[in-house]
This record gives structure tokens, C-alpha cells and sequence, in this order.
DNA sequence: TCTTCTATAAATCTCGAGAAAAATCCTTGA
DNA sequence: TCAAGGATTTTTCTCGAGATTTATAGAAGA
């Protein structure tokens, strides 16, 4: 017999173990700040929270380790990571050296499907684009979706396993930098008009040009981060 | 009091914890191959053979998701990673596209410390390499260890963590591919001379030199398992 | 003989409690 | 008032047992 599978978004994996469940709310809690960079993560508290046994928290926040976006110290619990301008640069750079080169791979390499489903994440993000800016916090939520779905698009035929799932860690950490940048704007920008020229140039196939671009895209966010003021790096060193 | 502390080999840092333990431990024997690639890992009879509880043990084969080194699926346990030869042309690409970029800015940032570190490293695997050659299995340990140390110490002064993590993750597995190159001797080589005028270019400075000698001296490996039959990596598919 | 269904066995996941370590608070003395 | 030492509290680490899910083996039917 055959079901009707609902359409879903990607990235919305159903956690198939309460694991997975506690690990996927913990990435997003902190992610959001709900958790700040340097807090401690005890054990006891958070079970409560998330409504698991103790255990079951250890391994999802050993799972986050993985990400890099939790630090487990021997004896002396979890923290969440802590961020830094000089880290996030590092991000931002490395990101750059590894994606821009996953691009050109696959601007090389994509066929009609990598064209399609591009063609497709361009779309839903322009939609998503259209609706921002109301200070709808839940269009924002979706706008990030679609602005990962769209730069993992454009990298998807790129051959490099390895490339791509460093790519996937870079990205998500950058993601609470990017949500600090929300704070200020000093750096008026038209994302749309970016993404806009990054979409033609890659269906072009103009490998210099698009990886100029994506250059200059990731590196606008990195400015806007950079005239924060010190403080949001402070980051909580207790409690 | 000052005590007198011992000169440690580095790596060989001192588990805070059962799971730290298990975990040093379950690394190591998959690297050497004592769980085969592809291999189910099963709680119950491991935690035997480590000797540590159920849960203690499960927090260890985490701990390894996040190396790569095994892969977990939910409700249906963990694995060692499977191993192919896309894979390994995978990594020592990704590899190298991290490690001469690190290469290239330790070339230029690197001070006194880093040279005197580099001189002391490229000595001690220098002296593994006389030792090395009668099939002794405690010298090769000591040579890979050296081996590593030398790389890591060559592009320790770049600043970027990030790239050291990830080329800490591929070295580390490509230890598992290096392992079974040894079982055939297609290519002779002369690894010291490679090693050697690694060494000397670094300590010129000479940065398209140093990175040029780099990628052969790592793509020579890649040739070396090339040639190796497929057998090797067929990999467990039960038990 | 092959497929399908069911019953059994095995493995994973989950939790709470006890042991060990770290952090905190409080007393004591100068 | 401050520092040092010790006792208490908190937190982490570890284990074994029960519940749920998956895998295996065997029986029934085509």
C-alpha cells in the first residue's frame, strides 16, 4: 500500500531515540543563545528540562561535542563552547577555504538534478525573503533554514564527503555569530540581490565569478560581527 | 616543592575517567584494525573486554562519532566506519587542501619556538627511522607517533584551530588506510629523504617548495593503497 | 522451493541510585 | 579583616536492571 508522505522540510529529521530528541533541542537551544557561550551545563538541571534521565542528557550533550558546539572537561562536566571575533574569523576563513572549493566542484561536476534542485532552494528562499523583515521571529527561523538549504545546494555535487561535513560544522557554528549580527545592522546590505547573484553566476557555471561572490558574501557577515561591541563575546564563566 | 616531571611523548595523556579510558583504548584498536571496518560494535560484549559498565561504555563509542571512527545509527547500535578507496582519495585531498594552507601560514608566522619545536621533532623521527625496518611492531608504533608529531609540529604556528582540528581528524584516519599499505610494497620509497627535504624547506621558508614536497610526500601514500586489492575494503557487513 | 507470518532471542535504549570527585561554605586562628 | 583548613553540599561519574525495539529462527501456506 501506498502512503501519502507529507512534504517536509528538509533538515527535519524525526529523532528516532530520546537521544536524538534531547540532542536536537539542546543544538537548538544553544544555537538561539538560550544557553550562552561558556555557560555550564549541569547535568541535573537540564534533565528536568528536556524531561530525560540523566544518562540519556550525558549522551546527548556528548553528541554536541561532536559538533564542537559543547566542551566536555573530565570531572568537571560540560560547557557550552565558548565564541570569540578571533574564532568566528577562523570560522569564516576556513569555511571560505573549504566551500569555495566544494563550489567549484560542483559548478564542474552538477548535473541536471544539482541544477534542479538548486533552481528549487533559490525559490524557497526567495519567498522566505520576501516575508522577512516584519521582525517575525519564526519567519526568521525559516529564512535560516532555507539560507543553509540553498548554500548546501550549491555544494551538493561537489564529490568530497569530507568537505561537506565540515562544511555542515562551520556553517552551524557560524550560526550563533550570525544571530548576534542581528542585534545591529551597521552594515546596510540586500541579501536578496546577493544570493540573487551568487544563483546566476553558479547556473552560468562562472566558477571565478561565483566564488568571488561567496567570498564576498560570507566575509559581509564577518564585518557586520566585527563592529559588535566586545561584550557579546564576554560570555558567562560561571553558572 | 618542585617536582621532577618526567619527559612525556605527547599524546599520551592520562585518562580522568573510565570513559576516557575505554575510549583511548576502542580508538586505538580500531585504528589498528583489531575492529574491522564496517564491524557492529555490541555493548554487551565490549564492555567485557574494556571492562567498564554498559552505559560507561556507550558514552566512549560517542565519544568516537565525533573522529569519525564509528558511526552510530539510532535504535540500531554503532559501527566502525567502512573504508573504501573513494574515501581515502577523499580525505588525503581534504587533507591536503587544509594542511598546506596551514603550512603555508606557519611558514610565515612561525618564530623561534615553533623552529626549535619543528628541529626537535624532525630529530626524534629521524632516530625512529634508523630503528625502523626489522618488522618491529613497537618501532613502527613510536615511528607513527613521531610521524604525526612531525606534521602537527609543522603547522603548529598557524593560528587557525579549526584547520588543525579538521586536519588532526584526517590524519587520524588516514592512520587506518597508512596500516594496510604496509601489508604491500609496491612503491619503494625513501621516506626519510621526503621527510628530510620537508624539513629543510620549512626551515628555509621556502613556502612553494615546502607545500609542493608536502603534497607528493601525501599522495604517494594515496598511490601506495591504490594499488592494494580491492579485499581490503570489503569491510564487515555482520558480526 | 520460496514467501510470509509468527514466536523467540538478542541487542539497544532508558532510568534511578550509589560511589567518587569537585566546588562551596563555614569555622578557626592570626 | 583576611587567610587557611576542614566539613558540607553539589555535581559528576559509574553501574546494573527493566522496557522497548530490532534481528533471528521456525512454522504455515502457496
Amino acid at each position: 500500500m501506498n502512503e501519502v508522505v507529507p512534504p517536509k522540510t528538509p533538515e527535519a529529521v524525526e529523532p528516532k531515540t530520546l537521544v536524538e530528541g534531547a540532542y536536537q533541542r539542546l543544538r537548538r537551544d544553544i544555537i538561539e543563545g538560550v544557553h550562552a557561550p561558556g555557560e555550564k551545563l549541569r547535568v541535573e538541571h537540564l534533565k528536568d528540562r528536556y524531561e530525560v534521565g540523566a544518562g540519556t542528557l550525558r549522551e546527548a550533550l556528548l553528541l554536541l561535542v561532536t559538533d564542537a558546539l559543547v566542551v566536555a572537561q573530565g570531572q568537571r562536566g560540560f560547557r557550552v563552547s565558548p565564541i570569540s571575533i578571533e574564532d568566528f574569523e577562523d570560522i569564516t576563513r576556513t569555511r571560505l577555504l573549504l566551500e569555495t572549493e566544494a563550489l567549484r566542484q560542483s559548478l564542474q561536476l552538477g548535473g541536471e538534478d544539482w541544477e534542479a534542485a538548486v533552481v528549487a532552494a533559490f525559490h524557497r528562499l526567495s519567498r522566505a525573503e520576501q516575508k522577512l523583515g516584519d521582525n517575525d521571529s519564526l519567519a526568521a527561523e525559516e529564512w535560516e533554514r532555507r539560507n543553509r538549504a540553498f548554500h548546501e545546494a550549491l555544494i551538493a555535487a561537489s564529490p568530497s564527503r569530507w568537505i561537506r561535513h565540515f562544511q555542515h560544522i562551520l556553517y552551524q557554528q557560524s550560526e550563533r555569530y550570525r544571530r548576534l549580527s542581528l542585534f545591529s545592522h551597521p552594515i546596510p546590505r540586500d541579501i536578496h540581490a546577493e544570493h540573487q547573484a551568487l544563483f546566476n553566476a553558479s547556473l552560468a557555471r562562472d566558477t571565478t565569478r561565483a566564488t568571488s561572490i561567496l567570498t564576498e558574501h560570507v566575509l559581509r557577515t564577518l564585518d557586520a560581527v566585527k563592529l559588535l561591541p566586545a561584550e557579546f563575546f564576554a560570555g558567562k564563566q560561571k553558572s
